[in-house]
DNA sequence: GCACATGTTCCATATAATGGAACTTGGTTT
DNA sequence: AAACCAAGTTCCATTATATGGAACATGTGC
């Protein structure tokens, strides 16, 4: 079955599995039928059956005509998340600040398992349709959040991280190998702010700083996207002072939070 | 283990079991500790222990100082649900429509195992809807869209989401028992409208359409909820045919809606 | 009515989960 | 400092669960 040593970070026990289906399921963006599950051939016909069964009694999945979507109660579930594990929350009112104050777009991001996901974002009044929502995920080492992250971690989080990178050469700009990035994270890291300089999509610019921990890891990033039409990088890179205040504020409110303290309802 | 005769919640395997887990930590609504779940001694030691490492491994637990919160990965997947499952993308434009026409909050709400999930939310002056509000739950027996939604399934789904109703006597006009529940259902079947009389929290008054399939079966329910201070309920019900205007509209895009459909057009 | 594709069930076997108990670790009391 | 306690972690024989090849059902077009 599965060779002693398989992929960092996969498939432990039946959960593993579950979730290797989520996966699948979330990866084809639109309902799919079992036997387009069945014909990747990543699983036998009846271990994927009973698979999507069980999902299916859950709730994870939501089986209708013959095909199969994620089901609403990762949605009720992921509320949960959002409260509770995301800065979203608290950096709310920073971030509206920030972007009525440049009234540019503005997105949080955080680190999950080697990628960049988007927990928030703030359009500017003209929005530019683009890749970008909260919930939506995006590599990391080509945009400005996600190397201001890579940056900021600890070298075996750091090399995880960088074994999970596609290196994809989306345009010419496009770092396609751990060591160019790697010394360009050397720089990030002493700059503290990072730019995206149309790596992963042409004309898209951005700059980013990481949202530091007292201990220096990264909890998340910020950051400021643009278009090559609107803005020079010089103009973004005058943004960052402002970034960096607000990364600073959300910073301090992250680690002042403690969750209500509802030991008991005190009578 | 189980008992023969598996209870209203049932548990399936492996996967059901860590769903059990995720579900009191999002139950909590706060980071909690190992020991904390462990004292409600629904499960053994060293079988929650595995469970939460299990979990936390694959991004659906985070553990960060001792504690234990829902993991980002949630956020990820509840992303694609959204997309795929919920009514949200395409009501979307419709529900812009009628809160800027009414200038009330209006709810799009789904069933999920009994309960109602609201998986959008038009505020008359608050613009960006996201997982804040989008995945907040609800009961289905003292909502308006829970009883616009119960109104309209057959039923075995009805006796089964009745089953897991709480009839928690909220306010002095809360139903407190499946048979009176039944009877005001009888009555919305037949005019296709519901309301909220201050069922769930006193001066909260709602009222609330279905949004059914060509079948007759609710795939969703849409409300306006208001104050008694504001409106009365004859007020809201004179809301009623632009609600179900819409609910229509939604119906029908829904059901135009295929997903983009890359292969095969019928021949 | 037949053929082929898709979906479902069976069941002996292999695998993974179980949980009682023993063992660390870190902090507090005597 | 030794003794104690609580929280967290590991061990391992036992038992429950998942596995998957193959047979069985269902249904859609010919």
């Amino acid at each position: 079955m599965n060779a002693p040593g398989r992929l960092p970070g996969h498939s432990d026990g039946t959960v593993g599995k579950a979730m290797d289906v989520l996966d699948a399921v979330a990866a084809a963006g639109e309902p799919v039928r079992f036997s387009q599950l069945l014909a990747t051939g990543r699983w036998p016909k009846a271990t994927l059956y009973r698979l999507m069964q069980t999902l299916t009694s859950q709730g994870l999945l939501s089986h209708q005509d013959g095909s199969y979507t994620l089901g609403l109660r990762l949605i009720r579930l992921a509320h949960g998340a959002w409260q509770q594990a995301s800065l979203a929350p608290i950096a709310q009112p920073f971030i509206d600040q920030l972007s009525a104050e440049l009234c540019e777009t503005v997105h949080l991001a955080q680190m999950d398992r080697g990628q960049v996901l988007y927990v928030d974002k703030r359009a500017a009044h003209n929005p530019i349709p683009m890749f970008s929502d909260a919930g939506k995920v995006g590599p990391s080492y080509c945009t400005g959040v996600g190397k201001a992250m890579l940056a900021h971690l600890p070298e075996d989080e750091l090399s995880a991280a960088l074994s999970r990178q596609a290196f994809h050469p989306h345009t010419a700009h496009t770092h396609t190998d751990a060591n160019s990035l790697r010394a360009e994270l050397a720089e990030i890291h002493k700059s503290g702010v990072s730019f995206d300089r149309e790596e992963h999509e042409p004309t898209i610019i951005c700059v980013a700083v990481p949202i530091l921990s007292r201990h220096g890891t990264p909890l998340g990033a910020l950051s400021v996207t643009s278009t090559t039409g609107r803005h020079s990088l010089a103009a973004l890179a005058r943004l960052a002072p402002a970034l960096k205040s607000t990364a600073a504020q959300i910073a301090e409110a992250a680690q002042a939070w403690t969750f209500p303290q509802r030991d008991q309802a005190t009578p």
